[in-house]
DNA sequence: GCGTTGCGGTGACGGCTGTCACGCGAGGGT
DNA sequence: ACCCTCGCGTGACAGCCGTCACCGCAACGC
């Protein structure tokens, strides 16, 4: 199982030279960057034609298949990966197999950052859920980079800055509730506000499994299905297909105890 | 009780004049970091004379008595505490008063860099449990000198990761345990790893309360007392005063799942 | 000396939830 | 058509642990 990942992981990183003829990713988001109207929220837009070309000199573009997996926990860190598109799930995982998904990375991160930074082994397991594409940079070529663009340094913090307040949001989640119940009800509020529509109950897809909600809030799979059943019998939410309803958000925030 | 620890805090941040000339602890700190052993570790060491220079213009040395509140939780930022000595309990607590406490830093740390720098609000709370000395720096002061001097920026950057990296652990810890003994005795080794001299038993003072460890673990108070008394019984551990003795670390490794 | 406060120790109890076990249905490969 | 896998639904049960309640003890202020 885990001689399989490692496979898959190498085969999404080393890609055949046609592929890359064809598909140059890196310049593609740089590039796309520049109109793309989240640019500021990005790491690596607004800089000098000097650092973008410095940047697409050391970036190189693959494409990963679901299940790849771009980097092992504990592993010692090769490099940053930008996720074009795909989704790319964060987890961290005992001995004993129990798993635990810090998060979600949608297109416009940068994964393996805090370790890719310190030298210190990457803490997370990035594992492809949906087709990704992905612009590797080698540690070494990053690290020069940074120390030539003061700038991108200080954007590279910010952008840490902001994981880490994502931790301790999540850190706060997991350790302070009471129950499954105000974690699983916080957890589809937040996946609302972020992946939701309006409409005047709020319309949102979910495609993960309940397996990977309970692992998402350290809970069992079998109280995640218990918890929905009972949130649909208090009419609280609806399931139908992959897509989820809220019908009262108000009771569900305060189960949330928000 | 939140409204005492605002004005203590307020107390804390505004210096007497005279104080402010009579310790000027911005020098020290720089200073001594040339000499100390563990300067490497340190954010703002060998910088360049100039970038010594601005540093020390906008640094303020103050100290705090225990119970001080450097800043808060939801809090927008002010800047940054670097912390000379004494000890500081970082927490974050829930509306309902539950607290978890996500780390003590200790000298040398920089406290309340991810807000800084991120702008986004302080994410815990910082107070003071052992009388502290904290060179404080002003958020907009901060950002300009990271911006005019690019190393630190880097600098900044890989603490960031560290601090990342830490809350991982604790994430780790809180969210993959299947009990409280495992997470206690987690928590024990690793407080012996950085606080303990090995004779030929672990030796380590600690000095927090059973209230305060559960905090940590995310444990009531009566369990910590049950499990404390429960590892005296399996001669896994002795308590004399505040110093912990671990009789038979290898088991206790094990209880830990590691 | 005496009340107060904070910390530690302990018993009783109940609820949550993890675990095990099993069934069901959908989809996919052969 | 058949089987296999995967995800979901559900019941039974036990055990952990949070909560409440109370006690003892040491420190401290007066």
């Amino acid at each position: 199982m885990n001689g399989f990942k490692i496979v898959a992981s190498r085969i999404g990183c080393t890609m055949p030279a046609s592929r890359l003829m064809r598909a140059p990713y890196g310049l593609e988001i740089i590039e796309n960057c520049l109109t793309c109207p989240h640019r500021e929220e990005r790491l690596f837009c607004h800089l000098s034609p000097a650092a973008v070309e410095h940047l697409a000199a050391i970036t190189s573009p693959s494409s990963y298949p679901r299940g790849a997996t771009l980097f092992v926990e504990a592993q010692a860190p090769r490099g940053v990966f930008i996720l074009c598109n795909g989704r790319v799930k964060l987890s961290t995982s005992s001995v004993d197999g129990k798993t635990l998904i810090v998060r979600i990375a949608e297109p416009g991160e940068v994964l393996g950052l805090p370790a890719t930074v310190t030298g210190k082994p990457y803490e997370l397991t990035a594992e492809v859920i949906e087709p990704a594409q992905a612009n590797f940079i080698p540690r070494t070529d990053f690290l020069s980079f940074l120390r030539e663009h003061g700038e991108v340094a200080l954007r590279v913090a910010q952008q840490l800055g902001e994981t880490y307040h994502a931790a301790v949001a999540e850190l706060r989640s997991i350790g302070l509730s009471h129950s499954a119940a105000e974690k699983l009800a916080r957890f589809l509020l937040d996946w609302c506000a972020s992946h939701g529509s309006e409409t005047p109950e709020i319309h949102a897809t979910l495609t993960l499994t309940h397996e990977e909600i309970g692992q998402m809030i350290g809970a069992s799979r079998e109280t995640v299905t218990r918890l929905f059943a009972d949130f649909k019998k208090r009419q609280l939410l609806q399931i139908k297909g992959s897509t989820l309803i809220v019908c009262d958000r108000t009771r569900l925030e305060t189960l949330a105890g928000a």
